[in-house]
DNA sequence: GCGCATCTCTTAAATGTTTAAGAGATAGGG
DNA sequence: CCCTATCTCTTAAACATTTAAGAGATGCGC
């Protein structure tokens, strides 16, 4: 009776994650300031996924002046092509190609994207 | 201090339905037969994941003989557009586009596959 | 200098996930 | 008819995740 630590995203820490990645350095405060903006978060909440995030190697902290700043260790592509690997090996057969094709037969795909898309294909 | 029940599928919980999809039908045992010939799988372990998957909706139980028969209720597809659309929600701003993206990028896709692929954007 | 606000750290409650041991039912072989 | 193998169900240990309360440090305003 044991267990792995994942280490994969669950949904708070990234939601943190998010913040984090997008003002390139942040305290607790910041991140608690900006996820309040949709749903109440409570710094000490924060506090606790920004430690479990240290532990899994996705942040790192600096103490500067009082508080403390975390940067973000792991970069979000990177975080998202482990997450896709993920999502592949565990509902696709591994396969990343089936995983696009299901995006695209299901989900509408904003026009500009799209013609990214179609560029991509034509190069590969 | 408080948590709602995720309705995305773990990972020990997807080894389980990957099974039940295969084979539409599955007993425990033939769940433990068939994940064991990867990694060993104890029946109780097995059962207790049944018993999630059926608590979040994913199979449900008819009683056969003397075994208990699960049975999908989600299929996969449906399974798999959940899974895509959380991922997307979480790491890609809700964007399936970006997310397609950032695999096409990253990834090696098979050449059959990506034949289909091209066949699906022209026609969209 | 004192008090208030801010910040870090410790602790832990509540629940989810993963794994498994053990009790009790039941059918089939001898 | 009884023993054994199989199966379900109950229980729970170990760890992860999510959330938060509270203690203690520390700097700023007055």
């Amino acid at each position: 009776m044991a267990r792995k630590p994942s280490p994969a995203l669950t949904d708070a820490e990234a939601r943190v994650m998010a913040v984090v990645w997008d003002r390139e350095r942040a305290t607790v405060a910041d991140v608690v300031a900006t996820l309040s903006k949709r749903r109440p978060a409570s710094y000490s909440t924060v506090q606790t996924i920004l430690r479990i995030l240290e532990t899994k190697g996705y942040v790192s902290h600096a103490k500067a002046a009082r508080a403390f700043v975390y940067r973000p260790i792991v970069d979000e592509r990177r975080a998202r092509r482990r997450a896709l690997k993920h999502l592949a090996a565990r509902l696709f057969h591994g396969s990343p190609g089936l995983l696009v094709l299901n995006v695209l037969e299901d989900e509408r795909i904003d026009p500009a994207e799209l013609k990214q898309l179609k560029k991509l294909l034509e190069d590969a």
